[in-house]
RNA sequence: GAGCCGGUAGCUCAGUUGGCAGAGCAACGGACUUUUAAUCCGUAGGUCCUGGGUUCGAUUCCCAGCCGGCUCACCA
């Protein structure tokens, strides 16, 4: 193909010798990219194998802690079966290779961890040996052996054949790994730490660093037990468009976009809340969804423009009973990421212990602003935001200066799993009135280290009531906030058929994924996060 | 959007009070059959982010821009 030609001219030089090392295989004979490899054996869990192994045939003991291979992405790597020899086939990426002349030593990664691999040229015969000389590191290879233990004490593969999978060109940011005989940790030397390219170049970042694994590989944990979590209490999962007609049920600015064979707009979607409340009302009494929303608004450490939203709603339940629901999702999803019911965030010992605090949003603000925010009138409201010196307020209603003097003075307090409840009304414009309190309604947020973790409401179900909403919210769009909710009539058609009582839950799965993987940044729990166009 | 910090070899970084650009690792050549940050000898490698300006001379100083990080604003 012509881009043979091509391959190599944006390499740096360090990948032109690994051109010319391609050349040389090619003249050899050997297919320098391999269609399969069949592998039976894994590296960590084959080592942790070898040694169980040892030890109940009374032979060496006490020498595991020699090494320092076993530095995969899951340190307890399930034991490969039972009735395994020595022998196996491994594949794996060479992350180090240690030659002595006639033999070498290679370090082989796979996805549970890194295996050392003897080659002896009196083992291979000269002919293969010499092939070693055309391997470079970030090469996958294939090899063939059986375990045995080094001088060292080293569990390591004896290469009795290898075979090469696939050919690096680009030479890996690969920082050199050593393990502290006494405490096993590791220490990288000069690895991959420029956050631009780990971002551009995840596929890299992931490659050399398995740290980088590891917290992605938690995510997933962490979103298979929200599902088997939903999925054992009855709900069942659905898709609802994400090209929305009209955009709701969150306050946000958002994406547009057009459809060119019905010549309209559509939005992406800020939100699932109103499609998924519609299908209560057809009678799926239990439903959750796990998706992209999107939102067309900053950048920063907390913030993606798309990023992985968790709603459930579950009829006939209210906002006490999707509190209790949330205590036990969140505490099943941290054991499941961390084996413990806690975690550390940025330093901060964080317990998820049962029941969660509570405290109302009234009095914990009204405490910290010596007064009844309820009963301030709007102008001070904002003379105080305004000395606080949260900048615009342009088109902020009641609702909004006091989640902005919320945000100011209680949030960063809420350090320890802490449910905030009873929002005022113009606020939460889909949710339903407080009993007994008017001006309040059934709401509550879920904060965890200063941050907000899940927002949930006893839904408001009352058609004419929700249109009244619906109107307040025009009426703060009109007057110039321009992430008031719109009027969506079709929703307020779905209420007229009835919705019955129901609770509701929107979580921020990227934000549960930092707090339970101590990641301080959002894009370090996204795998491609949105940056702006580089090189 | 604003402020601060940063961008130098493939990677991690140092440095130049304005005068031929530095280290470690990686790479390349050589030695070495139990090493593991292997070691030893040797070699090569640069758009100092980009574009202007000042200057005999700019990677360095000035201006503008690009990209990133942090803080703030925005984002319940």
């Amino acid at each position: 193909m012509a881009e043979t030609a091509r391959a190599g001219d944006d390499l740096p030089r360090v990948g032109k010798a690994r051109m010319e090392k391609l050349a040389a295989l090619r003249e050899r004979g050997v297919a320098a990219f391999a269609y399969s490899f069949d592998v039976t054996r894994h590296a960590a869990p084959s080592v942790a194998d070898f040694e169980e192994r040892e030890g109940e045939g009374g032979g060496r003991t006490g020498a595991g802690g020699a090494g320092g291979t076993r530095d995969g992405d899951e340190a307890g790597a399930e034991a490969e079966g039972g009735g395994q020899t020595t022998r196996g086939r491994w594949a794996g990426r060479m992350v180090g290779f240690r030659s002595h002349g006639k033999s070498a030593f290679a370090d082989l990664e796979d996805h549970t961890g890194r295996v050392q691999v003897y080659f002896r040229r009196n083992v291979l015969g000269d002919d293969a040996y010499s092939l070693l000389e055309l391997l470079d590191l970030g090469d996958w290879i294939g090899v063939e052996g059986s375990l045995f233990r080094t001088r060292m004490g080293q569990v390591t593969v004896l290469a009795e054949e290898f075979e090469l999978l696939s050919k690096s060109l680009r030479p890996l940011p690969l920082g050199k790994v050593e393990v502290d005989a006494e405490t096993g940790e590791r220490v990288t030397h000069a690895g991959f730490a420029d956050r631009e390219s780990r971002y551009r170049q995840r596929y890299a970042d992931l490659a050399v660093n398995p740290d980088v694994r590891r917290v992605f590989r938690t995510r997933t944990r962490i979103v298979t037990a929200i599902r088997s979590f939903l999925d054992d209490l009855g709900f069942v999962e659905v898709e609802t468009p994400v090209l929305q007609p009209l955009y709701g049920g969150a306050s946000a600015r958002p994406f547009v976009t057009h459809h060119l064979a019905l010549d309209r707009v559509l939005y992406l979607r800020i939100a699932d809340e109103l499609y998924l409340k519609r299908l209560i009302v057809g009678g799926m009494d239990r439903v959750y969804e796990i998706s992209k929303d999107f939102r067309n608004e900053g950048i920063d450490r907390f913030h993606n423009p798309e990023f992985t939203m968790l709603e459930f709603y579950q009829a006939f339940a209210d906002y006490e009973d999707m509190m209790e629901l949330v205590e036990r999702l969140v505490v099943a999803v941290a054991e499941a990421a961390g084996g413990s019911r806690g975690c550390t965030f940025q330093g901060a010992e964080i317990a998820f212990e049962r029941p969660f605090a509570r405290v109302s949003f009234v009095e914990s603000l009204g405490e910290a602003m010596e007064g009844d925010p309820l009963d301030v009138p709007e102008d001070e409201l904002r003379a105080r935001v305004e000395e606080r010196g949260a900048g615009d307020l342009a088109g902020a209603g009641r609702g909004k200066l006091l989640d902005k003097l919320f945000g100011e003075l209680v949030q960063p307090s809420l350090v320890q799993p802490t449910f905030v409840v009873d929002y005022p009304k113009e606020l939460s414009p889909l949710a339903k009135e407080k009993r007994g309190a008017p001006r309040l309604t059934e709401r509550f947020e879920l904060f965890v280290a200063g941050e907000e973790l899940a927002n949930a409401f006893s839904e408001l179900n009352d058609p004419i009531a929700q249109r009244a909403r619906f109107e307040d919210q025009a009426a703060l769009r009109a007057a110039g906030d321009a992430e008031a909710q719109v009027v969506d009539e079709d929703y307020i058609r779905a209420l007229e058929y009835g919705l019955p009582p129901t609770g509701g839950v929107g979580i921020g799965v990227d934000r549960l994924v930092m707090l339970l993987t101590d990641q301080a940044s959002i894009r370090d729990v996204i795998l491609f996060p949105t940056l702006r166009e580089g090189e």
